[in-house]
DNA sequence: AGCACGCCGACT
DNA sequence: GTCGGCGTGCTC
């Protein structure tokens, strides 16, 4: 017996999984995913449309209440289907749920289904409605429709969410009164158009030789039928890779078909999307992550008709459901943005790829420090490789200092800040341009220990220290992973002294002691605290361009492709913060930062300088930064990972197990381990299993494996084999959850 | 979302 | 006892 897994085309939230049903006999070879079909659905078994999402041998539900298939939908194979391929693939690829690859695909089409505010009021006169209201007045059965006319005659419009959710009346009760002709539903359909109106005109750049040449060549590939369809722009910052995108969605868009451009959320600026609503006006649309479900959706949906070519946003804007796309950009490649931290783990990079591959599509990567992925698979002729290593203008690249901070202790210089720095902040306030600080580490500033047990404060629930935090004057320590949150305690919790000192560099202390040290400069800060509001990253940059201030200290969201054309200096407070991370990207991570910050200073008319301050100028990653040599870290880079099994060289994964019951997870873990290394598969390497590095989050236990081959499939094969496993002991199907983790981005 | 079930007040 | 409004829960 075959079954079929399908989603509903009703849009409610509790509607919002897969229900199965019996693919009858003679739908057999017509019933396959991505397909419509028509179900008997609830307990009236009307005739419901659904997507096929899946088809199966094993029976999910309760065999005796399973309904079969009614019909295929004919000549329906719409673009969803596309989607659905990408969403099957993602699960097959990454380890997920159908279900839950889905929605990281359909989001919208499944949450709300259009964001279509409803208002219910009046149709009946006012005098009708009072007599009807003196009629039922004393009707105890009658009291929903009382409560609804009155609020009626006051208010005339009533939103339905309102009713329905904070006045107690049902969806019968409208109904009804709407039946009889007493009120009326009325509904308005908005469009949001985040920007504004665009300007129409399509301005336009004249090409360097360099930019032509790409263009041409990438260009020549996609007009051949047997061309290479990704492509990789390796060029420094400042080469121009926009214009080149430029030009090659302008081809692509005078074929008829739609481009998607990716751009990493944080570097989703205004002044980066402007460029391309001034070049491609009302043709571009755009989303980003705090737009509403709602809002996105109307973006999709302009998508979907047809009324936009060119959809700009984040990791997510890659299931726009354009009918015949012909190209996907992926800018600032390298961005860990575009790997997925929730379940599925999916990478944008190989999903675009993939997705591409539907239609014949071209990808096209850009970054001035690629990833090793990509650089390796372009070296090794999988991606075509452009380089374009002249800046436009033929501005000098920044004069890099690299700072031994060993030596500036040891010759009594006990601050944060190197004497060269301190001595150019100096100049450069003097001469008013502006300076950015650039500290170089995730979240704020370090853990409290106590001074006299050195113990540390730590969350209760998870194995890690709380950061400190000073909020509106209170001092906060907080959990990064679960969020627990308490005062700062006046005594050390383990042994009672009252010596709790705070240690590591934030960027609020480095504020601190520069508005300390230059009281005269305007200084700004920006990290996860200052930008929390709506459009809090926005107001920072533009009040920052605007020279409302001198210095800008922040974290890693300051380096992201902005332009500020008067810095002419960039601080690295301490270089070497990232490196300790770790995992096997601290080095590629730590060398990408310190580049871009590079690329900051130096932007306009005059030119710039980069201080590095580091424990360890010896590092290959800060000393091929420093010389601005791509080329020189990537090799260094592979010999590594090839060395120690590492992507891109060879393939990994994680597979993370996680329960509530700590022996279990233990052994569970330990057993899956076991069952993998009996496998005996060829050049497998298999780790663990063994605790993880944050053992405990929210009082959950986790344990890892890491497992290594260079063929990909083989882990995919693994992944399969151990979700099977799980699926057959009830044990662990019920305690334990396992997720895969392909080609991690950090370690666990 | 939309249907049916069961509860309960009102009317015959 | 029966009719009908109203809230609730479930849908493979």
């Amino acid at each position: 017996m075959r079954y079929a897994n399908v989603i509903v085309d009703i849009t409610h939230e509790k509607l919002d999984k897969t229900f199965q049903y019996i693919i009858p006999d003679e739908l057999k070879d017509s019933v396959y995913p991505g397909v419509q079909a028509e179900v008997p659905f609830g307990r009236g078994n009307r005739s419901i449309k659904c997507y096929v999402v899946e088809v199966t041998d094993t029976a999910e539900y309760d065999m005796s209440k399973m309904k079969k298939i009614i019909r295929i939908v004919p000549d329906s194979i719409p673009i969803e289907s596309q989607l659905i391929a990408v969403a099957a693939w993602i699960k097959e690829n990454y380890g997920s749920t159908m279900n839950r690859a889905l929605k990281t695909v359909i989001p919208v089409h499944r949450t709300i289904k259009e964001k279509r505010q409803e208002y219910v009021r009046l149709k009946a006169s006012i005098s009708e409605t009072k007599s009807l209201m003196e009629k039922y007045h004393h009707d105890k059965r009658m009291s929903a429709r009382v409560r609804l006319l009155e609020e009626l005659v006051s208010k005339e419009e009533i939103s339905m969410e309102l009713l329905t959710k904070k006045m107690g009346i049902s969806k019968n009760v409208i109904k009804s009164l709407k039946e009889s002709g007493i009120i009326d539903i009325r509904y308005d359909t908005i469009y949001r158009t985040p920007f504004g109106n665009p300007g129409t005109e399509s301005e336009r750049n004249i090409l360097s030789d360099e930019q032509r040449e790409t263009v041409s060549s990438i260009v020549t590939e996609m007009d051949s039928p047997s061309g290479i369809r990704t492509h990789l722009i390796f060029g420094v910052t400042g080469s121009g890779k926009t214009e080149v995108y430029m030009e090659c969605i302008e081809h692509v868009l005078s074929k008829g078909r739609q481009v998607i451009v990716l751009i990493p959320e944080i570097a989703l600026t205004y002044q980066n999307v402007t460029r391309f609503y001034k070049r491609f006006g009302d043709k571009v649309s755009i989303i980003n992550s705090r737009m509403s479900q709602g809002e996105r959706y109307d973006q999709f949906r302009m998508a979907k008709e047809g009324k936009v070519q060119i959809m700009i946003g984040p990791r997510s804007a890659l299931f726009t459901p354009f009918s015949d796309l012909g190209l996907i950009i992926i800018d600032e490649e390298h961005e860990p943005a575009y790997k997925s931290e929730t379940v599925p783990k999916y990478h944008a990079r190989e999903t675009a790829i993939m997705r591409a591959g539907l239609t014949d599509a071209t990808v096209i990567l850009g970054s001035a420090t690629p990833s090793t992925e990509a650089f390796y698979k372009a070296e090794n002729g999988e991606y075509m490789l452009h380089r374009m290593d002249n800046r436009v203008k033929n501005k000098p690249m920044p004069k890099v200092n690299v700072v031994d901070l060993r030596q500036e202790l040891k010759e009594g210089n006990k601050s944060i800040f190197s004497r060269k720095l301190m001595e150019l902040i100096k100049d450069r306030i003097s001469k008013s341009q502006q300076v950015i600080l650039f500290v170089n580490r995730r979240g704020y500033a370090g853990f409290v220990s106590c001074r006299s047990c050195g113990k540390p404060l730590r969350c209760p629930h998870c194995d890690v220290s709380l950061t400190y935090h000073k909020r509106a004057g209170r001092e906060i320590m907080s959990c990064h992973y679960c969020g627990y949150q308490i005062e700062k305690p006046k005594l050390c919790p383990v042994c009672g002294s009252k010596y709790m000192g705070k240690f590591g560099i934030g960027t609020e202390s480095v504020e601190e002691k520069i508005s300390e040290l230059f009281p005269e400069a305007k200084v700004l800060r920006m990290d996860m605290d200052t930008t929390s509001g709506k459009d809090g990253h926005e107001k920072i940059l533009s009040s920052f361009a605007n020279h409302d201030a001198d210095i800008l200290v922040g974290t890693q969201m300051i380096v992201k492709g902005h332009d500020f054309p008067k810095v002419t200096l960039v601080g690295v407070i301490a270089a070497d913060l990232s490196l300790y991370a770790s995992d096997y990207r601290a080095t590629e991570r730590t060398f990408q930062l310190l580049t871009q910050a590079a690329g900051r200073a130096g932007r306009g008319e005059e030119s710039g300088e980069v201080v590095i301050q580091t424990y360890s100028p010896e590092e290959y990653s800060i000393v091929e930064a420093a010389n601005q040599d791509y080329d020189a870290f990537y090799r260094k880079e592979i010999s590594y990972r090839n060395l120690m099994r590492y992507p891109p060289v060879y393939n990994m994964a994680a597979i993370l197990i996680t329960s509530d019951n700590e022996k279990l997870c233990c052994e569970g873990a330990q057993d899956i381990a076991q069952r993998i290394k009996k496998s005996h598969i060829d050049g497998l390497t298999v780790i663990g299993a063994s605790e993880a590095s944050v053992s405990k989050i929210n009082d959950i236990y986790r344990y890892v494996i890491y497992i290594k081959h260079n063929d990909y499939n083989a882990l995919v094969h693994i992944k399969n084999g151990v979700e099977l496993y799980i699926d057959k002991k009830v044990i662990y199907k019920k305690r334990l959850t396992v997720q895969f983790d392909f080609t991690p981005m950090d370690n666990y």
